[in-house]
RNA sequence: GCCUGGAUGGCGGAACUGGUAGACGCGUUGGACUCAAAAUCCAAUUCUCGCAAGGGAGUGAGAGUUCGAUUCUCUCUCCAGGCACCA
C-alpha cells in the first residue's frame, strides 16, 4: 500500500540500491538495439559536487533514462578529471600526498553522486590521475613526437604567477588565468607545443557537420578563435642587402598604396635593419615595451621609428621605408605588414602619428582622393595608380596581383590563422609528466613505450617554495639515455590537464584496457559521443582540444570518424541572487543539503524545471518547494484513489466513454505528446509543466465524481493517465515515478520500460473554438462543430451580438477565415 | 570597435509554419477545512478606467509589411557572452 506521506529518504536509497544490484545501468556492446552515448562533462574532484554538477548530471540522466525508454543501449559513464593544481595547494597546506587527497575527494564525491540516483555504469569509471590512465597519454605524446607534431620551443609564454605555470592562450580569459582569476604576466620560457594548427583547416571545416547540432554561439567562438584570414605572402627585397622581408596581407588589392613597411620589433632582421642613428637603442626600448605589455593592455598610442633602411617594391620598383611597430604582433603571420595608410586604418594612425606622407589612393570612395582623409577609407571600390589593374574591382585585384606576383616569384596566396599551437608544458607536480629524457649526447628522447609510465613519485615533499617540486626530487629527473645508456636528465614539466580530458571519453569506450589506449572496436561501436553537455566556457578550451585529439586519433588509426561530439548541450550556470555562488558571496546552496531536506527527486526536477537548460538559473528556494509540493501532490493522488487502481482492467472495446472520460485520455495523450516533442527539442521545463497540468486536470477531476471512474470504464482511463504520468517522469523523478510504479503492482521496473506513444485520433476533438474579430482585436469566441464551411462561419459571424457594436453602421471589406481557428471581420 | 545571443506580468518563464499573449511554477489575495495554526484543497491574480456590463492599453523604443506581428523587415536603446593593434 502506498504511505500517506511522500518521504523521499527510504525511497531513494531503497531503488539506487535495487538499480545496482540487477546492474541497470552497464552498458554492453552485444546488445541488439542501437547505441547511445551520452555524456557530461567529467567534474574535477574538488571534494564536494556543487550545484552546476547538479545540473548538469540531472540534464545527463534525463537524456539517458528517456533514449533507454525509447529503446537504445545506453551508455552514461562518470570520471574525473584529476589532476590539477588544487590538490598541490591541499598537499602544501594539510601536507598530504595530492593522489592521496584527490583519491578521498573522489570517494567522497561518488557517495553524493550515487545519492542523486544518477545512471552510471560505474564498471567504466576513468581516473586520469592513475598511472593505468596516464600511460597512453604519455604513450600518444611520443606518438606526437614521432609524427612531427610535438616540438619544444623558447618564447613568450603566458605565465599565472599564483599557479607559478604556464598557461596556453585558450586559458587567459581576459588577460587573467582561467582557474584562479589571477593577473597574467608574459615570461621567457622553453615548453612543449602540440601542433594544433596543423589541424586548423579541418577544425574549421569539420563545424559543417556541427550545424544545428552545437549551439551556434560555440561554433562561432571557435571560428573567431581559430580565426582564419585568407589573403597572401608578399616578398620586399631589401635595398642594398641579400635578405627579403616578407609581408602577410588581406589586402593584396591596395598593393599600389603600400608608402612604407613596418616590422615587429622581435622581427629577426630588425637589429640588422636598424642603421639610422640611435635606432638600436629604440629598437631595445620597444622590445622591452612589448615584453612588459599584460595580455589584456589597451594600447593607445602606436609607436615606432624609422630603421634607416629601404625596400624595394615588388611591382613598382620604389623604394619604401622600413620601420619598426609595437602594434605588429611577431607571433602572428611573418611579424612583418606592408603599410597602406590610405585603407588600413592602423597604418592610417601610424603614417598620421609620425607624419607619413604619400596617402596613396588605391580604391576610392566616391571623390574622396580629392580631399583630406580623415580614416582609412576599407570599403570595396575599383583600383586607380595601380598601374595595369586600374579600373578593376578591389575584390578581384586580389586574385590578380596576387597572380602576377606568383609569376614573379615575390609573392604567393595564403590563409593565414590566428590560432597558436599548443602549449602543454606545466611547470608542476600533479600532472601526467612529459615522458622526454634530455641526453648530453642523443639530444631530445622520447622514454620508450616498454618504460611508460612515467611515475608520479610518492616521496615528495612540497614545501609551498617557488618551483616544481619535481625538480627538486633527488632521484625524479635522474635517468639514463634509453639510447646510449649514459646518464641523462628527465623533463619536469608535466602536461596541461586539458589533455587528460582531450581523450577521456574515448577511454570511456575500453576503460580498462591494458594494451592501448582502448580498443578500436569498442570505440568504434560507441563513438560518436551522441550527446554531450556541460559548460560553455569550454568553448574554446576543451572543445577544441577534444576535437584535435579525435582527428588525430583518428589519423593514427585508433578511431573512425571526423567529430567526437555529434549534439552539443551547454548548460547555463547555476546562480543565486543574482550573481555567481561563491564562498566570497556567501551565497552557496550545497546539493548535500537539498538532497537531505527535499531528496534527489526534488532537488533533480526543479534543476529541470526552474530555466531552461542553456539559460542561468537563478537558484531560488521557493521554486525547490514548489517543486517538492507538485511530486506530493503526484504522491497523494495515488494515495488517495489506490483503490481504483488496483482493480484489473476492463477490456478497451467494451468500453463506452464518456465526454468527461474521453476528456481525460484526450489530456494524457497530450501530455505523452508534448513531453516527448518537448524532450527532444531540450525543453525540459516546458515538458515538466505538461505533466503538471495532467496532475492539475486529474484533481479537478477526481473530486468531482469518484464514482464514475471507479466504474469500469472509469477505472481503465485514469490508470492509463496515472501510468503515463509515471512514465513520463521517470526520467525526471526516477526514485518516486520507479516506487509508485512498483505499487501499481508492476513486478518490473520502469526504468527498463518502454517510453509511451500517444495516439493522435484521441487528441482530435469534434468541436473547435473559434476566435472572432473585428479589425484585428478579438470580439468574441464560440465553439463551432469541425468541417464547417467558411460560408456558415461568416453567416453566423455577422449575426453575432456581441459584434453588432463594432460592425454596424460600416461597410464590412473583408472576411478573412482561418479554418478551425480564427475569424476576422474587416470593416471601415 | 567587431562577432554572437537576449529584452514578454511582482518574479522564473510559456506561446505550433504570422492567428486567443501570459501555459506551468513562485509570490500575493480571498475562500473551504480547523478551537487555532501548519499542511491541504478551491478560486482570483498583465496594467488601467468602470458599481457593473463592458471599454482602453500592452511582449525594450520607433517605423514598415499584413485582415492580423512577441513571431517577418529596417533603425535605435539597453543587457550578457566571446574576440580585440591578427595586418
Amino acid at each position: 500500500m502506498v504511505s500517506e506521506k511522500y518521504s523521499p529518504k527510504g525511497i531513494e536509497g531503497k531503488w539506487q540500491q535495487l538499480w545496482a544490484d540487477q546492474n541497470v545501468f552497464k552498458a554492453d556492446e552485444s546488445s541488439p538495439k542501437p547505441k547511445y552515448f551520452c555524456l557530461c562533462m567529467f567534474p574535477y574532484p574538488s571534494g564536494n559536487i556543487h550545484m552546476g554538477h547538479m545540473r548538469n548530471y540531472s540534464i545527463g540522466d534525463l537524456i539517458s533514462r528517456y533514449k533507454r525508454m525509447r529503446g537504445f543501449n545506453v551508455l552514461q559513464p562518470i570520471g574525473w578529471d584529476s589532476f590539477g593544481l588544487p590538490a598541490e595547494n591541499a598537499a602544501i597546506q594539510r601536507n598530504v600526498h595530492p593522489r592521496e587527497w584527490t583519491l578521498q575527494n573522489i570517494a567522497q564525491m561518488k557517495v553524493e553522486l550515487k545519492s542523486m540516483g544518477i545512471g552510471y555504469d560505474w564498471d567504466r569509471e576513468v581516473t586520469t590521475c592513475l598511472p593505468e590512465y596516464y600511460r597512453w597519454e604519455q604513450m600518444l605524446f611520443t606518438k606526437f613526437l614521432e609524427k612531427g607534431l610535438a616540438y619544444k620551443k623558447t618564447g613568450q609564454v603566458n605565465w599565472c604567477p599564483k599557479c607559478e605555470t604556464v598557461l596556453a592562450n585558450e586559458q587567459v580569459q581576459e588577460g587573467a588565468c582561467w582557474r584562479c582569476d589571477s593577473q597574467v604576466t608574459i615570461k621567457e620560457l622553453s615548453q612543449w607545443y602540440l601542433k594544433i594548427t596543423a589541424y586548423a583547416d579541418q577544425l574549421l571545416s569539420g563545424h559543417e557537420q556541427l550545424q544545428n547540432k552545437w549551439p551556434q554561439r560555440v561554433i562561432d567562438m571557435q571560428k573567431h578563435w581559430i580565426g582564419e584570414s585568407r589573403g597572401g605572402r608578399i616578398q620586399f627585397q631589401l635595398e642594398g642587402m641579400s635578405q627579403k622581408i616578407e609581408v602577410f596581407t588581406t589586402r593584396p588589392d591596395t598593393l599600389f598604396g603600400v608608402t612604407f613597411v613596418t616590422i615587429a620589433a622581435a622581427h629577426p632582421l630588425a637589429e640588422k635593419l636598424c642603421k639610422a642613428p640611435d635606432s638600436l637603442k629604440e629598437l631595445e626600448k620597444i622590445k622591452v615595451a612589448v615584453a612588459l605589455r599584460r595580455p589584456d593592455e589597451e594600447i593607445k598610442d602606436k609607436k615606432g621609428f624609422f630603421t634607416g633602411s629601404f625596400a624595394i617594391h615588388p611591382l613598382t620598383g620604389q623604394k619604401v621605408p622600413v620601420w619598426v611597430g609595437d602594434f605588429v604582433v611577431m607571433e602572428y603571420g611573418t611579424g612583418a605588414v606592408m603599410a597602406v595608410p590610405a585603407h588600413d586604418q592602423r597604418d592610417f594612425e601610424f603614417a598620421t602619428t609620425y607624419r607619413l606622407p604619400l596617402l596613396q589612393v588605391i580604391v576610392p570612395k566616391g571623390d574622396a582622393q580629392k580631399e583630406n582623409l580623415k580614416e582609412a577609407y576599407t570599403g570595396p571600390g575599383q583600383l586607380i595608380n595601380s598601374g595595369a589593374f586600374d579600373g578593376l574591382d578591389n575584390e578581384s585585384a586580389k586574385n590578380a596581383i596576387l597572380k602576377e606576383l606568383e609569376t614573379k616569384k615575390c609573392g604567393v596566396s595564403t590563409i593565414q590563422y590566428r590560432l597558436r599551437d599548443w602549449g602543454v608544458s606545466r611547470q608542476r607536480f600533479w600532472g601526467a609528466p612529459i615522458p622526454i629524457i634530455y641526453c648530453d649526447s642523443c639530444g631530445t628522447v622520447p622514454v620508450p613505450e616498454k618504460d611508460l609510465p612515467v611515475e608520479l613519485p610518492m616521496d615528495v615533499t612540497f614545501s609551498g617554495k617557488q618551483g616544481n617540486p619535481l625538480e627538486h626530487h633527488p632521484t625524479f629527473s635522474k635517468t639514463q639515455c634509453p639510447k646510449c645508456q649514459k646518464p641523462a636528465r628527465r623533463e619536469t614539466d608535466t602536461m596541461d590537464t586539458f589533455v587528460e580530458s582531450s581523450w577521456y571519453y574515448a577511454r570511456y569506450t575500453d576503460p580498462k584496457c591494458s594494451t592501448a589506449p582502448f580498443a578500436k572496436a569498442k570505440a568504434d561501436y560507441w563513438l560518436p559521443v551522441d550527446y554531450y553537455v556541460g559548460g560553455v566556457e569550454h568553448a574554446c578550451m576543451h572543445l577544441l582540444y577534444s576535437r584535435f585529439f579525435h582527428k588525430i586519433l583518428r589519423d593514427w588509426g585508433y578511431l573512425s570518424g571526423d567529430e567526437p561530439f555529434s549534439r552539443l548541450l551547454t548548460q547555463g550556470m547555476v546562480i543565486k541572487d543574482g550573481a555567481k555562488m561563491s564562498k566570497s558571496k556567501g551565497n552557496v546552496v550545497t546539493p548535500g543539503s537539498i538532497l537531505d531536506r527535499f531528496g534527489a527527486d526534488t532537488a533533480r526536477l526543479f534543476s529541470l524545471f526552474a530555466a531552461p537548460p542553456e539559460k542561468d538559473l537563478d537558484w531560488n528556494e521557493k521554486g525547490v518547494e514548489g517543486c517538492h509540493r507538485f511530486l506530493q501532490r503526484l504522491w497523494r493522488l495515488f494515495y488517495q484513489h489506490q483503490s481504483l487502481l488496483a482493480e484489473p482492467k476492463a477490456n478497451e472495446k467494451e468500453i463506452q466513454f464518456s465526454e468527461k472520460c474521453l476528456s481525460l485520455r484526450r489530456k494524457t495523450h497530450w501530455m505523452i505528446q508534448k513531453m516527448t516533442d518537448d524532450i527532444e527539442s531540450e525543453k525540459f521545463n516546458v515538458a515538466i509543466s505538461a505533466a503538471m497540468e495532467l496532475v492539475n486536470e486529474l484533481y479537478g477531476v477526481l473530486t468531482d465524481n469518484e464514482k464514475f471512474f471507479s466504474s469500469s470504464d472509469g477505472k481503465w482511463t485514469l490508470q492509463e493517465a496515472m501510468e503515463s504520468l509515471l512514465l513520463c517522469l521517470a526520467p525526471f523523478s526516477p526514485h518516486l515515478s520507479e516506487e509508485l510504479w512498483h505499487e501499481m503492482g508492476h513486478k518490473t521496473m520502469i526504468v527498463g520500460a518502454s517510453w509511451p506513444t500517444f495516439r493522435p485520433d484521441l487528441l482530435t476533438e469534434s468541436k473547435f473554438t473559434l476566435v472572432v474579430q473585428v479589425n484585428g482585436k478579438v470580439r468574441e469566441r464560440v465553439e463551432l462543430p469541425k468541417g464547417i464551411s467558411k460560408d456558415e462561419v461568416q453567416k453566423q459571424v455577422l449575426q453575432m451580438e456581441k459584434l453588432k457594436p463594432f460592425i454596424d453602421g460600416k461597410t464590412l471589406k473583408q472576411f478573412v477565415y482561418v479554418p478551425e481557428r480564427i475569424a476576422n471581420v474587416v470593416v471601415v
